[in-house]
DNA sequence: TTGAAAGCGCTACCAG
DNA sequence: CTGGTAGCGCTTTCAA
């Protein structure tokens, strides 16, 4: 169908030089006269030339692929994460390969080595659960974005984290700072490990730092992990036990919106009695009558920095730290 | 670093046979032996090797990328396509590189460009919005979804939507069936051309079937597509000049949210004196006490159906129809 | 500043 | 059933 798509022989010929020049134009490496450059550039334009990839990967050895292995897409968190990297890929070059293992964790292998075979040049893995395996075999950089590798001294490979602790830390301080005396927690109920998370821990932290007693019997454990349904159950028992405090951070956003809906049907006004602080800037945030104050991700600034270390690592050069974390940021809206 | 990847030859050095047996192999092309393939493989294993696509993809003169086009990825109903499509694309060998033009429609052509440089092969156009100018040059398969090419003659192109009117239908015949009278239709404001949307068109002849009247003082136009405080002022305003329904079709599930919320504040409880039905089955229609009835897409199907053309055109075959549509379907829950 | 030429790793044709 | 071999389109020495 139609005639061929031309290469660089069509160019050399058509503007009488070698392919070694033409090369050297399309990559501006130097070694050709400007009259050269004119007429090799118009000949390309007039052909509608386009260098194939393929082949240039195959000659330098080099693959553009980035394989991105993420444990649930469907967080929003985690997808406008993926989508922002995907994004920035694109515009330097690189094509992001995303994989979703929707948590099956026993198919995280399965997946790996479909990436592999399709000879990504690195890997990206983003997932807010449980650690795995480092995959063995190839050599790529590998860069842990909210998860830790097995081994951090592995030079080909690095971690980059948003601070965890921070975020329960600024929302509980400044609960506080509204003015709130008895402030809960709404997390998700505590896995196997029965060990708290670091935003719980940031969350206790404000409280102690600022001499507010912690009553346990306020905070609210959610069943089902991201579940507005669970979330509004279980803040609602608490609530109907005549147990309520004045402030309410909430490890998700809609965690919030179930804790605000709760509150509404005690006949709570939020902020007026109540003030509430939500995590991760999702959209839903907005989708209240009193648009919710949360915590926000620098996600670009992840996103950048995953890609930096990458590069830095594809070209053999030493990475400035091995881990990097990045602050959040409360952002204030009308539940405060 | 370390030592370099396996190619072919050494595999076929290592199993005594010659590459093009190791190909055949490899590709499963007949013509070897049960034996050669037992030692074949068993040396693959043991240097753990992987074929080289460039090199593949050099000489069979194909690629394996396809380029996603898309007006806004933050839709959910947008975004969970594509991540069906890129998922489903993954499985078959290809690979799928989203480009989010984020309705910056001047930038249309410059993604373009971009995609076609990276050698795709074929191209998914995925928007909702305006028609567009078909891409010149390469002649290679364009699948539109949600949205018509220039032109449906063209043998490399082929277009897959949902029945955008079938969802208007479906739920206003709900909205009637379940007892409602006076039924209103919230949407975004009309655009320059002013002309009514499929869905509003469905939901129209409906009404028209049933022989109810259509008040147009009841229905609310939104002027911000997609907003939650403004689609909750538009509902408002109207129920403050006491202009009441019996029942709602939203045109989005934000619509949905916002509707509900503004007629509980007028002391209207759904579903038991005003029904509500939302659109596009996203997830915050389950961030509602009374989870939303709402309206779903065909996703899967639609991007079966996407991979399905593309492959047929890949290789050259006649496609069964250049236009299909398809239907969507009510998911009854708690607002009707 | 330029060109000739040697491959990158693979597939597919042709001959045996 | 198997092997030899000619490229796919590009980059990169090396020599001019």
């Amino acid at each position: 169908m139609a005639n061929r798509r031309a290469t660089m022989h069509d160019v050399a010929r058509l503007s009488g030089v070698s392919t070694a020049t033409v090369s050297r134009v399309i990559n501006q490496n130097g070694r050709f006269s400007p009259e050269t450059e004119q007429r090799v550039r118009q000949v390309i334009r007039q052909l509608d030339f386009v260098p194939n990839q393929a082949a240039k990967d195959l000659r330098t050895r080099r693959s553009r692929l980035v394989g991105i292995l993420v444990s649930r897409l469907s967080y929003e968190y985690v997808n406008s994460l993926v989508t922002k990297l995907e994004e920035l890929l694109f515009e330097q070059g690189f094509i992001g390969i995303v994989c979703n293992i929707s948590e099956n964790y026993e198919n995280e292998q399965t997946y790996l080595d479909a990436m592999f075979s399709m000879n990504i040049c690195a890997l990206i893995v983003f997932s807010s659960g449980r650690p795995i395996a480092r995959p063995e075999g190839r050599s790529i950089p590998v860069i842990y974005i909210n998860r830790m590798p097995e081994d951090l001294n592995d030079k080909l490979c690095c971690a980059i984290a948003t601070d965890s602790v921070s975020a329960g830390y600024k929302a509980c301080a400044a609960l506080i700072e509204a003015g709130c005396r008895r402030v809960a927690i709404v997390r998700t109920l505590y896995g196997p490990d029965r060990r708290p998370r670091d935003r719980e821990i940031g969350f206790m932290k404000a409280l102690l730092e600022s001499g507010c007693a912690y009553d346990e019997g306020l905070s609210v454990a959610v069943p089902v992990a991201g579940d507005y349904a669970s979330a509004f159950a279980s803040v609602n028992e608490r609530l109907d036990q005549g147990q309520a405090a004045d402030g309410y951070f909430c490890e998700s956003d809609v965690y919030a919106l179930s804790t605000i809906r709760s509150l509404e049907v005690h006949g709570l006004r939020v902020p007026e009695d109540v003030k509430v602080v939500g995590c991760n800037d999702m959209s839903i945030a907005l989708y209240n009558n009193r648009a919710i104050t949360t915590i926000r991700h620098q996600t670009e600034a992840i996103c950048l920095k995953a890609i930096e270390n990458m590069k830095r690592m594809l070209s053999g050069d030493e990475l400035e730290q091995r881990h990097t974390v990045f602050d959040v940021e409360l952002v204030r809206r009308q539940t405060l």
